[in-house]
DNA sequence: ACTTTATTTAACTCTTAAGTTATATAACAA
DNA sequence: TTGTTATATAACTTAAGAGTTAAATAAAGT
């Protein structure tokens, strides 16, 4: 079962807030710039920048409509990376199940509860 | 169909190449600071950091065994990034049948192919 | 007690990335 | 052609983050 490893690029998009919100906004349909801008309280050409960012991963793709430039959300791509981190998962809940990683956890003390490491 | 918004941190966290190297390796099965450190050419304290915005992100956990940290993957953190991507997905999918939707397609221009836009 | 092993923390450097404003480009409208 | 709308690009500033080495902490081994 070979599966795509997303690229560095898709990962770095998906990291900033605004992208996120951007992405959000696109699932909810395609959308021009000055649309796009409206919610934020950065400027424009911020978002341009954003949208150039996610489009070269991937995310996003750019229709014409005369002087706008309507962005459309890429599932496929989003897909890509849920197929990929559920694939982690899974591989981990597989380790998990056998008999020796088992063993091995008991020989050893509880996890420690979160917030409890300085 | 509620579904939680995964942390700022935890997209942060997967932006970096060798953290999602060192989640794919714990995928494997849990492994020491050493162990993860390993594979890489940069420096052991530089892994223990990636570790600890791991961790913060809730995407990996710790142990104590003797002088060892051994970690292991929090395979619900990444199912919920990806359940995430998935909806957003699926919204877009959504709205995409719509009858609307497909007639605003229409009006304009195809898609502009990767790499023409300069 | 002293040493070794495992890991973390601190202090620092360097690069990248996100924001800004100002300017350029491009299509349409009068 | 001139102006207006929509978006992109350039030049710049600032902050965050990933790496380094050196030193601190902590548990075991001798």
């Amino acid at each position: 079962m070979p599966f795509d490893i997303p690229q560095d690029a898709t990962f770095t998009a998906l990291a900033d807030p605004t992208r996120r919100a951007i992405l959000a906004r696109l699932a909810e349909g395609q959308a021009t710039v000055a649309e796009l801008a409206d919610p934020f309280q950065i400027s424009q050409p911020a978002i341009s920048r954003h949208l150039r960012v996610l489009e070269k991963a991937g995310l996003i793709s750019t229709r014409i409509d005369a002087q706008r430039r309507p962005r459309q959300l890429n599932p496929q791509a989003l897909a890509q990376v849920a197929t990929w981190l559920t694939h982690l998962a899974a591989r981990y809940e597989a380790q998990y199940q056998r008999l020796d990683a088992v063993l091995e956890d008991l020989q050893s003390d509880p996890t420690i509860p979160e917030g409890d490491m300085k």
